[in-house]
DNA sequence: GCCGTTTTCGGCCCGACTGTTTTCAGTCG
């Protein structure tokens, strides 16, 4: 599937446009990127099959450059511009503050054509001679510059939304009278954040803004208005926070929530129903029609409440017109955690501890999947000590009246082959099959290693099928719409891992694993009795992929389970 | 360059804040 490289070859001749001053044409080569990397289907077969232009944002233009690129690997108009304009000139808009016109300006007046030059220009005051600036605008973008080198990676969403929640909490102490929410990326549970969004309502703004601005981790101010506010924490993470009256709630929070394509697309229906939607409300004219609740809002546009999850402008407006949005999966559904560790390989508490801690959050059942020998890392169990595992785990099930499942998780071999023979594998409830080491390979040779495992008798589940770490390790290559395709047709469910390092699979895979017919599992991956509460990430992405009760394995009834298992 | 319950041409979401200006352009989300 070449649909990422499609949309980057897009998206570098929008940032590229941006330059040109090109404001309408980038901005519709953009859409178009980022439309195509979200769709479900494979560009190379719509552009075998002339069908392209059902992608929204592509048309006539954009198609044609497509064909071109699929069919000889190049866009004419990209190898122009990109003789045009020199590589470091797009580098600069990446400075907070430092827009296309200041980077055409820069460009054209100053010759300036990469960040160190921009640097040095600043440094030297020579920037003020230009139409516009000042020394505040130039120790701007010496402040932006030294932001973007310090905060290039993305916060991974387990970092990011306990911080938010304990602002949010912090600023509700500080302002009794105030409401007050999280919103953006995060809550929309996307699985990494650029910046933390907050919301508050409250008859006193400038007391919520001054305890924000003043909050004891801020370590600087980047503005402070009448409504609005942006800090830099110490941890160097950006968080901005907006405060509204009661009467604009729900408008600020979907305002706030985005994503901004999502609320594109919703002011185009506002407009086309004669109506103005902004942060603070509907409008009819001047009259407010809606805006205390969310639910009102959509309502007002004539739609069914979409869920923070779904937010992406990828079909689910479309869904919420005509009545057709999925009865998402919540933490409410889950039943059980079917993949937990304990001390007796890599976790850090025992098989009781962890059985004491999963009951405790109402689960139905658990299944225990420590990892196999050939980990040695992590420990790997014998075939003896499995075994030996097994009789445990029977006795306490027997001694508490918890159901606990004998899982393993057990490593694929580089043939694909799994690490205990079919005679030990019989003895399990079920098997986890998962890659932990040799994730350089090609993506066919990885793609045959991942479906052999699939289809082997014994295999119920494939754990962390992309194996990547947010910000730190990349995916496994592999050809994902084969191998969701032949998970469905053998009856392996595919692993939401909720452990937040991972969030593998994201909600768009999970989501086309859906659509090939998969069935999905949502797991931990708990190493200590902290790790199970990692949940709602999971949860999170499974609704980000749009996904029901149904579709999950563990929000089924044990028995339900179990015949799955058998296969 | 895309697109159509005003439209096949003429629009293209909307508002807050800052800096450098004496009324607004640029940027951001």
């Amino acid at each position: 599937m070449r649909n990422k490289e499609v949309a980057a070859a897009l998206s570098e001749m929008a940032d590229l446009l941006d330059v040109k001053g090109e404001l309408q044409k980038q901005s519709a080569y953009r859409w178009a990127a980022r439309s195509i990397e979200a769709f479900g289907e494979d560009v190379e077969r719509l552009n075998s099959e002339k069908r392209l232009k059902e992608i929204p944002g592509v048309g006539e233009a954009i198609a044609e450059k497509v064909t071109e690129y699929l069919t000889t690997g190049r866009i004419s108009l990209l190898e122009e511009l990109r003789s045009q304009i020199p590589r470091g000139v797009v580098g600069l808009m990446a400075i907070p503050g430092v827009g296309p016109k200041t980077t055409g300006l820069l460009w054209h007046e100053m010759g300036i054509t990469s960040i160190d030059e921009l640097r040095q220009a600043a440094e030297g005051h020579r920037l003020r001679r230009l139409k516009g600036f000042g020394e505040k605008k130039e120790e701007k973008i010496l402040r932006g510059i030294r932001f973007l080198t310090e905060s290039s990676k993305r916060i991974p969403l387990g970092v990011a939304l306990p911080i938010a929640e304990e602002i949010v909490r912090y600023l509700e102490g500080a302002n009794p009278d105030a409401r007050v929410s999280f919103a953006g990326s995060i809550r929309r549970m996307k699985e990494s954040a650029g910046d933390l969004d907050i919301l508050a309502a409250s008859p006193n703004r400038s007391g919520v803004i001054q305890s924000f601005t003043t909050m004891p981790n801020v370590r600087e101010v980047v503005l402070a208005g009448d409504t609005k506010a942006t800090v830099i924490l110490d941890s160097g993470i950006q968080t901005d926070l907006r405060v509204l009256d009661e009467t604009s709630w729900g408008a600020g929070l979907q305002y706030f929530t985005g994503s901004k394509d999502h609320n594109v697309h919703l002011r185009t229906i506002a407009q086309g129903m004669g109506l103005k939607l902004n942060e603070y409300g509907v409008f009819r004219e001047d009259q407010l029609v809606a805006g205390a609740t969310e639910e009102g809002v959509y309502e007002a546009l004539g739609l069914h409440y979409i869920e923070p999850e779904m937010r992406e402008d990828a079909g689910e407006i479309e869904a919420a017109q005509s009545g057709k949005l999925p009865r998402l999966v919540g933490m409410a559904d889950i039943r059980g955690d079917l993949h937990v560790h304990t001390n007796a390989t890599d976790g850090a508490d025992t098989l009781k501890a962890m059985i004491d801690a999963v009951r405790q959050l109402g689960y139905e059942y658990v299944g225990i999947s420590d990892h196999s020998r050939s980990l040695l890392v992590a420990r790997g169990l014998s075939v003896e000590n499995l075994l030996k595992r097994k009789e445990e785990i029977r006795t306490l099930a027997k001694e508490t009246g918890f159901p606990i499942l004998f899982g393993t998780e057990c490593e694929i071999l580089t043939n694909g082959e799994l690490d205990y023979p079919e005679d030990v594998l019989r003895e399990l409830d079920y098997v986890i099959a998962a890659i932990h080491s040799k994730l350089t390979a090609e993506a066919d040779v990885m793609t045959e290693r991942v479906v052999t495992a699939i289809k082997h008798p014994y295999v119920n589940i494939l754990a962390h099928p992309f194996t990547g770490l947010v910000n730190r390790r990349e995916p496994i290559q592999m050809d994902f719409e084969t191998v969701a395709e032949q998970a469905a047709e053998n009856n392996t469910a595919l692993e939401i891992n909720a452990f937040p390092d991972r969030l593998d699979l994201s909600g768009l895979r999970a989501r086309l694993a859906k659509e090939k017919g998969a069935k999905l599992v949502i797991n931990t991956d708990s190493h200590s009795i902290n790790h199970l509460g990692f949940m709602r990430f999971g949860v999170g992405q499974a609704r980000r992929g749009w996904l029901v009760p149904d579709d999950i394995l563990n929000c089924w009834p044990l028995d339900l389970v179990q015949k799955f298992f058998s296969r």
